[in-house]
DNA sequence: CTGAAAGCGCTTACAG
DNA sequence: CTGAAAGCGCTTACAG
């Protein structure tokens, strides 16, 4: 079986009574929509998406952009395939697959980016790793391709995005530990220019001087978000000159590399510093102690871009309201042990 | 900008020279070429992936399909993002891109590569997770789809596949353990359907029937290749009216959880049971005592995926040697301390 | 309700 | 070296 004009052939009717049978339209007789059906069942035809999408402008295809970088894999983050099927959910409702493309570490993700668009692979796109400035959202913007973000940026007002709640996890995370008698409190922030980590220490330095805490530069730790960053952390707050009573990371996997420092130097986390982690993770529930950390559900977040980013595209904005807002992820406590103890005067 | 039509009147001269001048055709003019070029630069132009794949029937777009079920989310295994680098870097040099086609949980992965396969979307596949009887392998075979599986399958007999060299595993497990005096030794199994749990439970009842050890079906334990699954394989190992000395795990992760079923129960990994995982995970290196396991390159194994694929196809077998064997990927034994313990007689 | 025909954006023999 | 034209597989006005 090739494709409709050979089914038409079998079945002694012309091409366009074939795709109009397929196509569900309702100007079709019943009986030669059912032959059809059945014909095209048997030889397992289904239309050939260049021919359709070229006469279509359409793909019905939705490309999820990830970062394979050497970094992204030593950290194994699950973040997208759990995200994945949340939008698959959403998509499956009008038949829009979902691809994920994901960029090579060697090469530039807005010149991949410019590529994929071109190309016209995907009718619409979901970007995330969002840069503090990022060319991407011009390039979307400009290509008039349907988007929504994972992550703000300052590199356009007015954008569909969905951001997970960095001000809020910081202001939580510093105001329990305030509560817990800490004073000098450190934070991880990212070594690369993503946005989360401006908006992550800023919230942190806000709730900080809202206690009437000076910001000190120096216990913002840059790191890589990775476990390997973690350890790093950790290696770097025990040579603070005067060591931090507690430490805020902003990444979860870095947990499992603090502790190991941490450890290897006699520092007990929940006893000696307290530690507060950001995402709760599944493999990061194996720590001991229990690390106090934020949950959220990566399913629902893909549902919620899924239908953000289909209010924003012509042929399915009818389905979904677009009240223009976007969205802050709310993330919720899970109190664990690492931060359990109340600081006493020194 | 919109098409080559475009293009082509805004330079004074037909839509086949554009053409040609862009893919490297050696009949044009130089000077042409260069204006051509210059001119695609700047407006920004690539040609649109439709029209090109309908008239040459290829798409120069890879797919490379997963699993995305909330078990693998949960496992947050990088192993895919790890092979996609090695996969990318061959299909770059063919300017083919890979897309990874991630099967929601609900479908069933049959229907969603025939649905994928008839779309047209891809000019090849690798498919992953073979099960024991794979129907998507006769799938592929007939509709002539080039393919590459990473692992076995009895489907079909003669289709290119590289796995894991799960035999060597579990022979070099068991060795290890017998060498250091166990005779009762346990083993994890998957619960489903996958071949690589044939294979690696029968490489260790042949390994221990050479050793003079009989094989004990109740020391096979079935649990699902997550860290839930240690847990529970651990429980069960405990629950064993005589309980084995070592227990070999098929799945990296399990080991969490096994650790820690375990040291509830007081029973120290190491010391009163011997542990061996199976693949080296950045996740499972902070396991306490260090996990015994075996070690490979992923970004290696997707190079050599990439490059098999690329020999069955015939736009690019020319660059690639099929010499049609396929490939069981040997890993790399990294003793840790969780098996490194002599066991004296009881 | 159905058929014949146009045309989506490309690439490529074929002429010249 | 270049242009004009055919045609890849579809969908959809337009006639009837």
């Amino acid at each position: 079986m090739k494709g409709i004009r050979q089914l038409a052939e079998s079945l002694d009717i012309s091409i366009g009574t074939v795709s109009r049978a397929l196509n569900g339209r309702p100007d079709v007789n019943e009986e030669t929509r059912l032959r059809v059906l059945a014909a095209a069942e048997e030889f397992g035809y289904v239309a050939n998406q260049s021919g359709r999408s070229l006469r279509k402008g359409e793909t019905k295809v939705i490309g999820l952009m990830i970062e394979s970088s050497a970094e992204a894999v030593d950290n194994a983050d699950n973040f997208f395939l759990g995200v994945t099927s949340g939008l698959q959910s959403v998509f499956a409702r009008h038949k829009l697959d979902l691809v994920m493309l994901p960029c090579a570490s060697d090469e530039e993700p807005h010149e991949y980016l410019k590529r994929m668009v071109a190309r016209r692979i995907v009718d619409a796109m979901i970007i995330s790793n969002t840069q503090r400035i990022d060319r991407r959202i011009d390039l979307l913007s400009r290509a008039k391709i349907p988007f929504v973000t994972v992550g703000r940026s300052l590199s356009a007002n007015n954008f569909p995005w969905i951001d997970l709640d960095f001000e809020g996890v910081a202001e939580r995370a510093v105001e329990r530990l305030v509560a817990r008698g800490h004073r000098r409190i450190a934070i991880t922030a990212p070594s690369s220019e993503v946005n989360l980590g401006y908006v992550f220490v800023e919230s942190y330095r806000r709730t900080l001087e809202r206690h009437g805490i000076a910001f000190d530069p120096s216990l913002v730790i840059r790191v890589k978000s990775s476990e390997q960053g973690g350890y790093q952390a950790g290696h770097e707050l025990l040579l603070l000159a005067q060591r931090p009573t507690a430490v805020i990371l902003i990444y979860e996997l870095m947990a499992i590399g603090l502790y190991r420092r941490l450890m290897e130097s006699g520092v007990m986390p929940g006893r000696d510093l307290a530690v507060i982690g950001f995402r709760d993770a599944p493999r990061a529930r194996f720590l001991q102690p229990p690390l106090s950390c934020f949950r959220m559900s990566l399913y629902d977040l893909g549902v919620a871009l899924g239908q953000m980013l289909l209010a924003h595209m012509p042929a399915y904005r009818e389905f979904y309201s677009n009240d223009g807002g976007n969205i802050i992820w709310p993330l919720e406590l899970v109190a664990g042990e690492s931060d359990a103890f109340q600081l006493t005067e020194v």
